[in-house]
DNA sequence: GCAATTATTTAACAATGCTCAATAATTACT
DNA sequence: AGTAATTATTGAGCATTGTTAAATAATTGC
C-alpha cells in the first residue's frame, strides 16, 4: 500500500508524539519503542522514521511539547503578586505537580540516556532559557541590584535543586524512610535559599558571589 | 569445559564488578551490555547470570561499591572545622569531583531507567543513608536545637539540589549558556541556603518549618 | 488508462537481556 | 586407577530492540 494519505505529513507527526505520550502514561521512557509507537498509531515503524530522523528525535519533540505545557501551566498562574518568593514557589509547585501526574513525561526531560543532550537544537534550548526567564523575571524583582551573572546563576541553582528534589523523590524511594513530602522539601529548599540569598552580606567568605 | 576454577566465585564476582567499572570509564550506562561485561572477563554470558540475578543486580552492586567510595572520600576528608558550613561544602565537592572525574558511575547510580528503585534492598539504603547521616551530623552541629526531623528533612534537601545541579551540569548542556561552573553553583546553594537556614526567624511565612 | 511518483510496508541486520540444554572438567567413590 | 556423579562454563536460541533499504501498492500527472 502507499500513499493512503488518511493523514498528512503534520497529522502523522501529531499522532505519532500523542501516541508517545500514551504510552508513557503507563510506561516509563526505557520501555517505550519504536514498534509500540508505531502500532498505537495504526502504522508500521518505517512510516515513523519518515516523520523523524531516529527515536531520540522524536522524544526530543516529545520533551519540546512538555516544556511548553509547563510553560504554559506557569503562565497561567497569572502571578501578580509582590511576594516574589511565593511566585517562585508556586513555578516550583507546577514543576512538581506536573512530575507527579506526569512521571513518564517527567523523567524524559531528564533521561540522558536516550536523549542525546551533546547537540540539542537551539529552538530547543530557547524553550528551555523561557522558562528560566519566569524564575530570573522574580529574582530580578527580589535583588533590583542584582547583576545579570548573578540572577541567571541563582535561577540556575534553583532550578536545579528543585528539579533535583522532583527526580529524587518521586523516581527514587530514597527518602522513603524521611517521612517528608516533596512539598515540604521544595519548600524549604525556596523558602531558606531565598531567605539566605536576600539577608544583607556583613561579611562573606571568600568566592562568594554578589 | 566446565569447573575451570580459573576463579573463585568470589573473584568472579569481583571481575565482573571491576569489568562493568572500566566499561564505564569510556561509556555511558545505557551502553553498558551483559556480553560486553562478560567478554572483557573473559567469560561468557551465561556465567555472569550465575553471580548475579540479572544486569540490574549487577550494576546495583556497582553503584554500592561507588556509595562506597564517596563515602569513604568524605571520612578522609577528616573534617574537624569548626566551620560547618565549609564541612558541607567539602562534602558536596566529593560528590561534584567525583561526579566530573566518573561520569559514567555517577550517571548510573541515579539512573531510574536500568535500576529498579521499587525495591532497592535493606543493606543498599543504609549505605544511602550514612552518607546522609555525614551531612546531618554537620547541620545538627550548626543547629543544636533543631529536631530531628528537622536536620533530616534539610540533608534531603540539600542532597537532592547538589545531586540536581551535579547532574544537570554534566549530563545536560542546559547550563552552557549560563557560563557558570558547577562548583560556583554548589557554593552559592550552600552558602545561601545554610544563611537562610540558621538566619533567626522573626516571622516566616506560614507553612514554614522550624 | 498508462507511467511516474511516493506513501507505506515488509524483511532483514545487528545487538540486546536472559534461559536452558549441551558440554567438558573436576571431584568422589569403589 | 578408573568409573560415576557433580558442576562450572559454554553455546545456541528466543524474543525484543533501533534502524535501514528494498519491495509493494496506491495515488497523481499526462
Amino acid at each position: 500500500m502507499a500513499r493512503r494519505s488518511d493523514h498528512t505529513r503534520e497529522e502523522l507527526k501529531e499522532l505519532a508524539l500523542k501516541s508517545a505520550e500514551e504510552l508513557l502514561n503507563d510506561k516509563s521512557a526505557s520501555e517505550l519503542s519504536t514498534r509500540q509507537i508505531a502500532a498505537k498509531m495504526g502504522y508500521t515503524v518505517g512510516t515513523l522514521y519518515q516523520i523523524f530522523k531516529n527515536l531520540p528525535d522524536l522524544l526530543l519533540h516529545v520533551n519540546a511539547r512538555t516544556l511548553k505545557i509547563l510553560y504554559d501551566d506557569c503562565l497561567a498562574l497569572n502571578l501578580t503578586s509582590d511576594n516574589h518568593q511565593k511566585n517562585i514557589l508556586a513555578y516550583a509547585n507546577v514543576y512538581l505537580e506536573f512530575a507527579h501526574s506526569h512521571p513518564g513525561l517527567w523523567e524524559l526531560i531528564f533521561d540522558n540516556q536516550i536523549l542525546n543532550d551533546d547537540e540539542l537544537p537551539d529552538w530547543y534550548l530557547q524553550q528551555v532559557n523561557s522558562l528560566f526567564s519566569l524564575i530570573e523575571i522574580q529574582l530580578k524583582a527580589i535583588q533590583p541590584g542584582a547583576s545579570a551573572t548573578e540572577v541567571t546563576k541563582t535561577s540556575r541553582v534553583l532550578w536545579s535543586s528543585v528539579h533535583g528534589i522532583c527526580t529524587l523523590s518521586i523516581n527514587n524511594n530514597l527518602f522513603a524512610q524521611s517521612a517528608c513530602s516533596s512539598e515540604e522539601l521544595i519548600q524549604s529548599l525556596i523558602s531558606h535559599f531565598i531567605m539566605g540569598w536576600t539577608t544583607p552580606t556583613k561579611q562573606k567568605a571568600r568566592g562568594k558571589s554578589e
